[in-house]
DNA sequence: TGTGAATTACCTATCAGTAGATAGGTAAGC
DNA sequence: GCTTACCTATCTACTGATAGGTAATTCACA
């Protein structure tokens, strides 16, 4: 791997673990073994790699959810699975999601992150609206409610579980979500 | 009102604004109107000033909410209600919950300031397993899912508004609390 | 095919600014 | 005289960022 993408995989990680102010290009430099002017080298400012980093976590994220009008899968499953993706992300790497913290510190950020930020959610919402309104008996208004409503409830249970210390928080938190 | 007051809300107003790691007591000192040791006087440590602030919302945030087990207001107002202290928060002070920012930041936090994070937590959870359980048809494990549920998915609101700078966002996201 | 110019990917050294924190002083009030 | 609530001054550590240098690679073209 090269240092450009060990530094893009070491701010991802920091950023979701302590947030956008919680990390600094000497750490980065020195997890990946350079000088923190190389760093600078490849992203000129914070809000260029901070950007970089959400851009790329957004692309990879969506293209583990797949096609969201793929017919060989039934909605619900595919609510399943983005339930899965986050649970990963909270569960096994023990982070919050890049986005859910990125958007907690949302008026702390440059607009470049902010903007990304953004998208990630945009995006998030048009595939979820998609699978919902795969649905039998959902409408179009039915869609977009459960829509934001999932994504608010999974990134909240992310924040709930690492607060309370407790994975499980994670779990009883989006039950309602496949139930519904 | 004292300077100690003033600090504590100024602290607060920041840590809801920029996260923990988002203010400085320089800033603080600057809006209040003395020097940052004067603020040190007051918190020795950063995290002296985090943890007070985070109980003090607590406390505050809980005698707003009223008495779960109140007689005269059904179960269902009571989630109005609840869902409203939040809608307050984030539309017309346009601010996050102060433990939803420091809830995503939890890994960044002093040990101490973690703790009143949880304790918010676990006092918000408790609160809204007492009013679920006064619902007819919901037994104790639906009341524990229900409560979980609703903090997750109205702290993910906030984020989400945030996020897209849309206040429209809460609302589609919460809807489906009032009616599950 | 050989060669000089450009480009890439780092480096050392340093900057001004800010972070949290501390020592020690002062003026007011009980 | 002790406590409270501030102050000035200062510390070390760290922040993001810049200037300028170097070795290695790539590439256009005679």
């Amino acid at each position: 791997m090269s240092k450009l993408e060990e530094i893009i995989e070491t701010a991802e990680a920091m950023i979701r673990e302590r947030g956008y102010n919680g990390f600094s290009f000497r750490e980065i430099a020195d997890a990946v073994g350079v000088k923190s002017a190389s760093v600078h080298y490849h992203f000129p400012t914070k809000g260029d790699l901070g950007a970089v980093v959400a851009r790329a976590y957004t692309e990879k994220f969506l293209s583990a959810l797949g096609d969201p009008e793929a017919m060989g899968i039934t909605p619900k499953k595919q609510i399943e699975r983005y339930i899965e993706a986050c649970r990963y992300a909270v569960i096994k790497q023990r982070k919050m999601c890049l986005c859910g913290m990125l958007g907690a510190e949302v008026a702390a950020l440059p607009d470049e992150v902010a903007r990304e930020t953004k998208i990630f959610f945009e995006k998030n919402i048009e595939w979820l609206v998609k699978v919902y309104a795969r649905m039998a008996n959902v409408g179009a208004a039915g869609a977009h409610r459960r829509a934001y409503g999932a994504v608010a409830t999974v990134e909240g249970a992310m924040i709930l579980a690492r607060s309370l210390k407790d994975p499980d928080a994670f779990e009883k938190a989006v039950k309602q979500i496949a139930t519904s």
